[in-house]
DNA sequence: TTAGAATGGTGAAATATTTCACAGGTAGAT
DNA sequence: ATCTACCTGTGAAATATTTCACCATTCTAA
């Protein structure tokens, strides 16, 4: 979602709805570690943003905190959930059963936080069939009948760059509205669908700016 | 040399750093496709964003195009690639050969953009002495000898959750300056030491705020 | 009961980022 | 030679985002 500004007709903007599910996380990380209440300024230090900017961010959507005292971690944890819409589980799809796809559908940390993987799609006749985590692989020549039949909204893409754009375009016709990318390519899709991309190279090649390589290799 | 600070106002945002790996990416699919000029237009209708930001973005570093022509594909990538420091392969090393260490390990898309996975690491003695695409697996008994002996700068840090933290600690001890981390949870390390995040729920999260649910279900 | 320290929410100020708009410059057609 | 359609680089303007600074509130401890 970084580069791509999706058309968004909202009020709130789009840079603090992206720190939110990583507010969610730590905090669900302190949860884990007992912990009842935090502050703004606690929560900062973890995550190495400023405290006003985490009270700004919450203060768009109500007033979760207590002067004094902070914010008392799961009831902001139910507050984050609902304003991400998290208090259902998502269903998901995974297109492309290759490596990266395997790592996907093996997962076990989608759960938790409000999706599950339930399809698995390819076009190799080598791998439909098999069952990776408890989930057969299924034909692509089922793709649109199932994303109809089971409403599913979400999907992570996981082919080769070549067919990225061609299979986007399918899981869009068929209903899909938000699609995480893992190929390394640029996709084009209409407004109302939310694309976020994955690709590790584009991180590296953000930090290598700022690191000195050695000259002696 | 010191006295030579870096100028605020000679810095360049980080936020255009960001963007530069993307516009390579288009490029080099473009290169791919044949296409030996391009434009600021061009490039931004593909991405998503305003010529206008790609001139401004790339004027911070030189003058790439030419008036009414645009710009020479192959000559903008080697900029780009000179800027970013990909003139070398950056060797990797990736730590945890779980499924997604697996999955990193074998993905041959590293090399092409300028980075090489040379070294795996885990503690599980079932897993070390395993060879995947080639690379073995090592203990993590020999990690800060390997990072020191081979000046290792970068890694892919693919262990659980609750080991990541110690993990980078040590990273970064052995003098690591960039790490990829996929553990769902925040690192805390000292300011010269770059982290990138790659945490699919997050990114979802992000998606399901402008995605309606349906109520069927 | 009170002093003092900690904290949230928020308008205003300060910065950062994006967009606008235009002065040149280029290329191809005729 | 000229016309037309494009293009870049960039200062200035417009927006967007972050930070500041302060009041009101809460808790603790003496
Ligand atoms: N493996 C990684 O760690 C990694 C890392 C970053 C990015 N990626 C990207 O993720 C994608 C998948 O990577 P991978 O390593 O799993 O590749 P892979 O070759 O192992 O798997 C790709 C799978 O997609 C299937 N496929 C091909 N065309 C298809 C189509 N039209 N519809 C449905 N399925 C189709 C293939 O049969 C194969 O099973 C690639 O775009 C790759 O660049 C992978
Ligand atoms: N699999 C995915 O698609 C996926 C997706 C998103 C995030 N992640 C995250 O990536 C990480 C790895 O995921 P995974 O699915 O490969 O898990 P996994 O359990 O399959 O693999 C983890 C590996 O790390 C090794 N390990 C444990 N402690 C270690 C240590 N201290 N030093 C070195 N190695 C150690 C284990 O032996 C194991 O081989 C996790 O944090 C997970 O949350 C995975």
């Amino acid at each position: 979602m970084a580069l791509i500004a999706p058309d968004k007709e909202t009020q709130i903007p789009d840079i603090v709805i992206g720190r939110l599910p990583v507010y969610l996380r730590a905090l669900s990380f302190m949860h884990q570690q007992g912990k009842r209440t935090t502050s703004s300024s606690e929560l900062g230090r973890r995550l190495g943003i400023s405290s006003a900017q985490i009270r700004k961010d919450l203060s768009h959507f109500g007033e979760f905190g207590k002067q004094g005292t902070g914010y008392h971690v799961q009831h902001l944890i139910k507050e984050l959930r609902l304003i991400l819409k998290l208090d259902n589980i998502w269903p998901v799809a995974v297109i492309g059963a290759g490596f990266l796809g395997h790592a996907l559908a093996s997962y076990n940390g989608f759960e938790e936080r409000g999706f599950q993987i339930r399809w698995i799609f390819d076009t190799d006749p080598t791998q439909i069939g098999k069952v990776i985590n408890g989930i057969t692989i299924q034909s692509m020549n089922e793709l649109e009948n199932t994303i109809e039949l089971k409403h599913i909204k979400i999907a992570l893409l996981a082919v080769p760059a070549v067919h990225a754009q061609s299979v986007t375009d399918r899981l869009v016709d068929a209903g899909v509205e938000g699609i995480l990318n893992y190929a390394p390519i640029n996709l084009v899709v209409p407004d109302h669908v939310n694309i976020g991309y994955s690709d590790p190279v584009v991180q590296l090649q953000h930090m290598t700016y700022y690191i000195n390589s050695d000259d002696q290799f």
